[in-house]
DNA sequence: CGGAAGATTGATAACTCTCAAAAATAGTGG
DNA sequence: CCACTATTTTTGAGAGTTATCAATCTTCCG
């Protein structure tokens, strides 16, 4: 029923961070869109004066009504939302260049948490600010948009992920996804692996597993030379191999896509 | 951990639609934002000739680069996606008054399909025609953001829903979902009994269950006096219980707010 | 060094799936 | 309107995956 392409390509960082201090807010929107010198010195202006944050502060409460917005310049946060009964359910992950949240402000309250994984170094920017940023600079606007259109597609896959694939391929898919994302921003080592600063308790709550049959399957993906996972650092052995277990195509991501021109104002 | 209010109310129909033949999109996106006169009548204008399609059409492919937006003046839509090994997880439904799908376009192409499920009338609009609509009027605009913003909540909801509640829960939690929904936009009978034109299997891919399993699921339903489903049709019978059951609050639909004034213009 | 958090293991139970077939329903053409 | 077929719903039995509970081992960190 589905097409499925052979897409198995997560080695080559495809990016190459223009200097390694560049704010990583830049870095990112000016992989969807063109930015001119102005916009780019904009978003640099915003992102000024970073603050350095401690893993497991939470940057947004369920149902507070936050007046700011989050750039993560370093460090790595997640999404959550529990059922009444307890049970969490991590909604995604935040790296470096994710801006978090711009849509919060719109509605009266969260919706859900979110919270940090490891120390980080985040912006704050006053929802006001950012609003006449993106009115003077229709360009900044759209690739924020953009940026949120991926995070949809991306809950759409989890979706499909948690609820169609066993356990071994949901992992493989969350590895797959993870270091496509991280490789992308210019975190992989040269050896492809990268730093994933979970507890099994974190990759069993991604995945809508328990922390022992996380375990398990682990060993599992360990165990057939897929991966490695130690210390908080991840490496694919064989990413083929592993892309194809979790039917892995990282179209959605949308790492490969040019920078579009402005073709017109974005729209919703 | 999570707060529970008590969110216990999919009774009395929120909305009043305007009138019988008001153009449901137009209804819709004035739940969000205040429209003046000359906003309700440029979508009217735009809205002006909806087409009849037939159930089983496939409005986008997965796949495909459209340049038209579907706005749903009538019927039900299904989003989905396959796993390579065939397995589909539906990721979302259009009823009347949805638009579908303001993003498509943007990329290059659909990571989705969308497909009806009942006979339909649809109108299609080009792409440059809704983008001059929402450069004329930054109101209308926001208030397609705004509905893009309740799909991701949904998806969030979904995400929790088919990670980590059990079969009973995840089906009450889609029932209550589609009841607010649909009573939201006026199609709940007086009974409160909404039309759900869904066969097992649907309901199946929708929470990640087989259909054997939903069946079984569905006659527990039954049995303990919660719902009742037969031709399509669906009536809750004790909302409260079954709202309990599925930890449901309907708070992330969005369905109570007031419309909003534009304070400044969406960003993202 | 000591305590806490995280990872691992074992045994058992529960939930959900698979396969297969029968019953009921809906749809179609004569 | 009926016959006939395809689809959908329902049922049964058995297998498999994942969850639960509880304990041990390991690692991390002050």
């Amino acid at each position: 029923m589905l097409s499925l392409s052979s897409c198995v390509r997560l080695a080559p960082p495809p990016v190459d961070r223009p200097d390694d201090r560049a704010n990583a807010f830049t870095t990112r929107l000016g992989r969807f869109v063109e930015l001119d010198h102005e916009e780019i010195s904009a978003l640099d202006q915003i992102a000024r004066h970073p603050r350095r944050y401690r893993a497991g502060e939470i940057l947004f409460h369920e149902g507070s009504h936050p007046q700011h917005v989050c750039l993560i310049q370093e460090g790595f946060a997640l999404r959550y939302k529990c059922s009444r009964d307890g049970k969490r359910q991590i909604l995604g992950y935040l790296i470096e260049g994710d801006i978090c949240d711009a849509h919060f402000t719109i509605f009266n309250k969260c919706d859900h948490s979110v919270q940090l994984l490891t120390d980080a170094l985040i912006v704050q920017i006053p929802t006001q600010v950012l609003m006449e940023t993106i009115v003077r600079y229709p360009r900044i606007e759209r690739a924020i948009l953009l940026t949120t259109l991926v995070e949809k597609a991306m809950l759409r896959e989890w979706l499909l992920n948690v609820a169609q694939r066993d356990a071994c391929q949901k992992l493989a898919h969350f590895f797959c996804e993870m270091a496509a994302r991280l490789t992308a921003v210019g975190l992989a080592n040269d050896d492809g692996s990268i730093s994933l600063p979970l507890t099994q308790r974190e990759l069993a709550d991604t995945v809508g597993l328990t922390t022992v049959h996380a375990n398990r399957t682990l060993q599992r993906l360990r165990s057939d030379g897929l991966i490695t996972l130690t210390h908080r650092r991840l490496t694919i052995l064989d990413p083929d191999r592993l892309c194809e277990l979790a039917d892995f195509n990282q179209d959605y991501l949308r790492i490969d896509d040019r920078p579009l021109e402005l073709a017109f104002r974005s729209f919703g």
